[in-house]
DNA sequence: CGCACTTTGTTCGGTGGCCGAACAAAGTCT
DNA sequence: AGACTTTGTTCGGCCACCGAACAAAGTGCG
């Protein structure tokens, strides 16, 4: 967690880096001619990239009528990231490549708020077990990436962090991760990172300006403004669980009535299918006592009281999703989540009921989809915010030779 | 309204031109020290700036224990700017200098939606009388900003003004300002400019991240992010006048139901008056028709029936303001636009409306203040967008010597 | 096949923005 | 009065970047 603000690499080296990133292999010539530099600049630059490892030369492209180009390659495998999803319940981790790819993954049932130190030693050794399923060569793990549960100044994680993980204060355990790992360990909300994932490997790749919207235990959202997290002025943007839907709407945990949580949280979905089994005695559900998951997964088999659930759920999702359109005007919307398996089940009834509330059709028009990155989504996105990091200061990373 | 992308001057050179705008004085050596810019470098940017007329050595400063420094001063009135405010039932012109002050300032009723015609003739009269006002010479007007009550995208104008305002359509007007004044011409949202206008001038100065406010006619949010104002993806955020509010709700002319607008707008306002008339016997009110400046006058003498209107008009304020905190968690809110003028009466219910509809107390933390720009505000912020635009690049102006 | 023409990537001598050192001018402090 | 500061300018130099020139390696046409 050292704050290293060190010499930062220069604008264009970033600019060429990410360009070669994107392109995947890519001749001098042609990021010349993207960046509008002369090739002799970019000659240059690439010469020092090749040196750090993250680049290569990987042969020759085709010819556009004259020499043929020497293709200039990402290196997907110069580094792995961990990526760390701290849920209400449970952990997972993902180690992943530089281009997203799952190296390594585990998933663990555990009480975060009650048990933090038994957190702490599960992450750290769930995350050995990953850095030894892959097998590689260690020392090219770049960094690590959190998510929790809990709004959070990546500027000071500590000022946020301790109301919803009173234990987690003073970052004890981002530390211990540091010094274990001897690599930079980096926070975030997790529907912040859950929106740098779809950025990067979602539904949102290259669209700049969109909401993502976790539901699950909560519900958050994340706002990616000109392709970045928007953090509002403490931080704490996209806190939406406690919009105020229904002003007579039940009690909240929030000490106010009507919130988006009370309607729409794993906890209130498994509730209101426990009250409705009775109505529904043709249900699969019925005669159980259903879970999250038992309830999701009965609505894709298009079980009447699971459908129903979700339909009132997507309802009630549609009074905020048109607020947040007619406020913020995004590109899409992004519905993310254990919910968002539901897909078309959960959208259609939700961009009916958003339809009925926005009025600027350019508004309406935003597209409304689930996600398609599943249980990992999270800590993928923890993952890959290193990524984005190392792409933008790849100095900063240990394993990246200074060039 | 060409669309000059013309050569931009460098960074620096804007960087050390809004410097002197902001400190008013200020010399060489402290350019140096902000910029962090060796003296050289500085020396030589001024003395092109010099050049342009903007800004003059204007005597010498207080010794900091050697040579007395040369201050640098901004010229503010080395060019004048003219602002119109086009309202859904009035037009206003304010001419300023490059500090903001006021000028010229001329207001006429006029019904700019059926006699469109009229808004321009009105329009292009009401700029000669304020510039003979002035009587200053006419080569040191600079630009003309425009208000419209309307989503406009400025990237291209006449995309979304068609439909609030028909006539405006292919922006006809804006070419006839630009050929009759012969200066560049810019368009925006009021709630946009509003914005503007309190970022410069009002309750935002030095704040970067806020929601404007304007409740008048219609309501509409302008979003200040980064110092800067956010569009969208189509260039329609802020449109929170249609933000469902109440699912039960009276219908609106959008065609759905429990619009903030059909609580908060100015017609609302006047007829729940006029329908609580009877139960308010003892108001100033009473036994009068009255139009909304009456109301608000009404409330500012502390009149039961005018407090009441007030306070339930907060009351459908706060849920949408609750909801943009959780959503933004802005700095800070504004209320523009003629409601206001209640101030405190205004403020207080609203805060007391928010504190029960938001959680992380970061948020609830975020101060909510009217604007105290009065009815000039609109107008003032047209003005100061160009101004805006003039001090990120002040070559594109008429009126500046090229160096 | 030969020849004209393209494209690529490198080399090399600029150019322009910015810097630092040095300096004169004009102050302050003891 | 003398030592020290601060300001603003001058001037030589550094560095990122450019453009011209060139060799290498292609394509395409007669």
């Amino acid at each position: 967690m050292i704050r290293a603000d060190v010499v930062s690499d220069d604008d264009l080296t970033r600019t060429v880096l990410n360009l070669v990133w994107e392109r995947r292999e890519v001749s001098r010539a042609e990021i010349a001619r993207s960046t509008k530099r002369s090739r002799s600049t970019i000659s240059e630059v690439v010469g020092r990239l090749l040196g750090t490892g993250l680049v290569a030369e990987v042969g020759a492209g085709e010819s556009r009528g004259g020499r043929r180009p020497i293709l200039v390659g990402f290196q997907d495998d110069a580094g792995v990231i961990l990526g760390v999803d701290v849920g209400a319940t449970h952990i997972s981790l993902i180690l992943t490549d530089l281009r997203g790819r799952t190296l390594a993954w585990r998933e663990r049932a555990h009480p975060v708020r009650s048990d933090p130190k038994g957190a702490e030693a599960l992450i750290t050794a769930l995350g050995e077990v990953c850095l030894a399923e892959w097998n590689g060569d260690r020392s090219r793990l770049m960094g690590i990436g959190v998510a929790v549960p809990s709004p959070v100044d990546p500027g000071s994680p500590d000022r946020v962090l301790d109301r919803v993980l009173p234990a987690w204060r003073g970052h004890s355990v981002l530390d211990r991760l540091n010094s274990v790992f001897g690599v930079p360990v980096f926070v975030d909300n997790d529907a912040n990172l859950g929106a740098v994932a779809e950025r990067w490997w979602g539904e949102a790749v290259g669209i700049d300006d969109f909401v993502y919207l976790k539901v699950a235990t909560g519900v958050g959202a994340g706002i990616m403004i000109g392709g970045e997290i928007y953090r509002g002025a403490t931080g704490v943007a996209g806190e939406i669980g406690h919009v105020a839907i229904d002003p007579g709407g039940p009690e909240c945990l929030c000490g106010n009535r009507g919130c988006l949580a009370t309607f729409v949280g794993t906890r209130q979905l498994v509730d209101r299918a426990r009250a409705l089994l009775e109505r529904f005695p043709d249900s699969v559900l019925a005669g159980t006592e259903p879970d999250i998951r038992a309830i999701e997964d009965a609505a894709l088999s298009d079980d009447p009281l699971a459908l129903q659930v979700v339909t009132e759920a997507a309802d009630r999702l549609g009074i905020v999703v048109a607020g947040v359109l007619n406020l913020l005007n995004p590109g899409s919307v992004i519905l993310g989540g254990s919910l968002a398996r539901a897909e078309d089940r959960l959208v259609k009834p939700l961009r009916e009921a958003v339809a009925t509330r926005t009025l600027v059709d350019s508004a309406a028009a935003s597209d409304i989809r689930t996600s398609d990155l599943g249980a990992r989504a999270t800590a993928l996105g923890a993952a890959t915010h290193v990524l984005v990091a190392a792409l933008a200061n790849p100095r900063l990373f240990p394993g990246v030779k200074p060039a």
